[in-house]
DNA sequence: CTCACAATTGTGACCGTGCACATGCGAGCA
DNA sequence: TGCTCGCATGTGCACGGTCACAATTGTGAG
């Protein structure tokens, strides 16, 4: 019954075309929806396709289109919750447009390693790339090999702050911070992340913004890796040295392990020390006590970088301009300073 | 100096050679690392190369060749922990090899969407597939596709055991179990993950045949999803309807969000109540108590699921064989039973 | 019935690379 | 000297689509 003898490669246009009784150009008019196609005539074509089980070469369109249809995500740790869950809203939107997804991951972010990782995913003729690797040196490195091809970033930039999409980490910030200081606080260490972060920047800055314009005096943050590890010993010294009620985490991970720290020191939280997280990761909701924290939506982020990535490369579509809102959760890790409070360090 | 007019296109093999005084096929033997070529030659092509910035263009070499340099990961959850986490080895594994990896991650996982997205992958040609999408579903539709590429899949099922490549699912829930057993517990209740979830099957599965070896009788498991939100849901109707002195959480999410439910509870862990989870994520060891769990090494996983479907590409590479070994982290969420233990029901 | 014009379909070249095969050339040997 | 052989390189086509343009068919008005 059906015509095909078991070639041993793929089937072709002329494949279907000649099954179908036509020429190969009208094949691919059916392939790309060309308008003035004889219904009957589309119909057979259809058929012969079904038959051969007839798939389109991409490789093949793509370099005669010079299209290759495919964009790349350039990701550090994207192993961590936040960035996956935006990676996958990519993905998601993407496929959903006919888009491939390359991705390349920066274990390591030293210049070689980003330009190795962007020289992959230029080698793969990528239309467009999203920039989840928020070290300033990552864009570095996107200027001096002067890339032809559009980008956006989901973390602003010093220099390219119109391309941001994330929420806004300095209002997030400062949210966090003003949360603390209208709870009373006064003393507020800020646990930051490693600077050169965009992101640790970014919240760094906000706190200091949201201090100084409360005319209070801080000590100088501690930068920390993001990791719940880094936040347990951050807390251990902390409390050996220094006097505070409320540490705002530039992270919910460093937050928990700080939390961690200060049960093991049998103080209670938020009787003796408030703290304030940032991402609300799904776990932060059931620590004890459960973490105030300031929300992301990771997956609109997500969404919203492919759409404007989709716009840098000339598509028409609607953006939703300008950064999504962050939002303070507020739980139990957060209380008012108690009256008569002690200085910690006479305490511990 | 350099002699590059302005085309629109970019370099192709025969701009260089032009440049460099060859035909393209030599160029193309530079390329493709061919021996017999002579020093200088190669010397003077490279340099053209260079001056015209010269980069392959993977359509045609796809084409050309048949072979597209690129495979496929199919995820479910890929915002999870460990499947992120194995993703990014995978992907570093891949690119280090030079193959490109295009990823497809399933948000909802009804047969229309795994088939979308494995046709979304096969239409770029992949040679092979990486399967982190668990659930007996997408074997079932793989089969009825009659996918031509070769897979291979982390999580084992029960058909294909031999591809398997995680840890020893069920070998991890034992010795869960076995460390609860061992403690003294004999009431223990299994927090299970979704049973269409091929690991939460294993794990559930370890679980009853380590009860079993025990000679305990046990309550049926209860079903959840994986989540925080489940397992602090499921502990208060626990604590409402059974008695039991430990728990065995599919996950460590849930018995995290359990942790949250028992504490808020009143309860002691692991005074009143043993816990024990099952990933080991990073902040397992700063919940509080710290997670007693089951380790599992996500990035081995990774890079021995990329050398193994590596292998099934007919590739020359020695594949570590068999499963990644579980490992027990015992830590503060598991103790002794107490030796006047009152029933949590009368207490509660 | 004829002609202009639109709708539909066909023809051949081209995209950039790799393969099969042909060619040129120098060395070794009888 | 002439012949064989192996290295180094060149020639032409195939891969599976798309594009520009040509050719054919169909349609309605005059």
């Amino acid at each position: 019954m059906s015509a095909d003898l078991p070639k041993d490669r793929a089937p072709s246009i002329r494949d279907v075309a000649r099954l179908a009784g036509v020429s190969h150009q009208t094949v691919s008019r059916v392939l790309n929806d060309h308008p003035s196609i004889r219904a009957t005539t589309k119909a057979r074509i259809l058929q012969a396709m079904e038959e051969l089980q007839y798939r389109p070469n991409q490789a093949a369109r793509a370099l005669s289109k010079g299209r290759s249809r495919t964009i790349g995500v350039l990701t550090a740790s994207s192993a961590q919750y936040g960035p996956a869950r935006s990676v996958a809203a990519i993905e998601d939107a993407a496929r959903r447009q006919g888009y491939f997804v390359d991705t390349a991951n920066l274990s390591v972010a030293d210049p070689a390693a980003i330009e190795d990782a962007l020289e992959h995913l230029l080698d793969q003729a990528v239309e467009g790339l999203v920039i989840i690797a928020p070290q300033e040196r990552v864009f570095d490195v996107l200027e001096r090999l002067d890339i032809a091809v559009p980008y956006v970033s989901l973390q602003s930039t010093r220099k390219h702050d119109l391309r941001a999409l994330a929420a806004d980490q300095i209002l997030g910030a400062k949210m966090a911070t003003r949360h603390l200081i209208d709870l009373g606080h006064r003393e507020i260490v800020h646990l930051a992340g490693p600077q050169d972060w965009n992101e640790a920047e970014a919240r760094m800055r906000g706190f200091l913004l949201e201090i100084d314009d409360a005319d209070l005096m801080t000590h100088p943050p501690i930068l920390g890796d993001w990791t719940a590890d880094f936040g347990y010993f951050a807390g251990q010294e902390l409390l050996r040295s220094r006097d505070f009620s409320a540490v705002f985490a530039a992270n919910d991970e460093m937050a928990l392990g700080l939390l961690h720290a200060l049960h093991d020191a049998g103080l209670s939280v938020p009787g003796d020390v408030s703290v304030v997280g940032f991402d609300d990761v799904p776990v932060a909701s059931h620590s004890w006590p459960p973490l105030t924290t300031v929300h992301q939506d990771f997956e609109a982020i997500g969404q919203r970088a492919f759409a404007a990535l989709l716009a840098a490369m000339g598509m028409p579509v609607e953006v939703a301009v300008g950064p999504v809102a962050p939002r303070l959760v507020v739980r139990g890790s957060t209380g008012p300073v108690p009256v008569s409070r002690l200085p910690l360090l006479k305490r511990y």
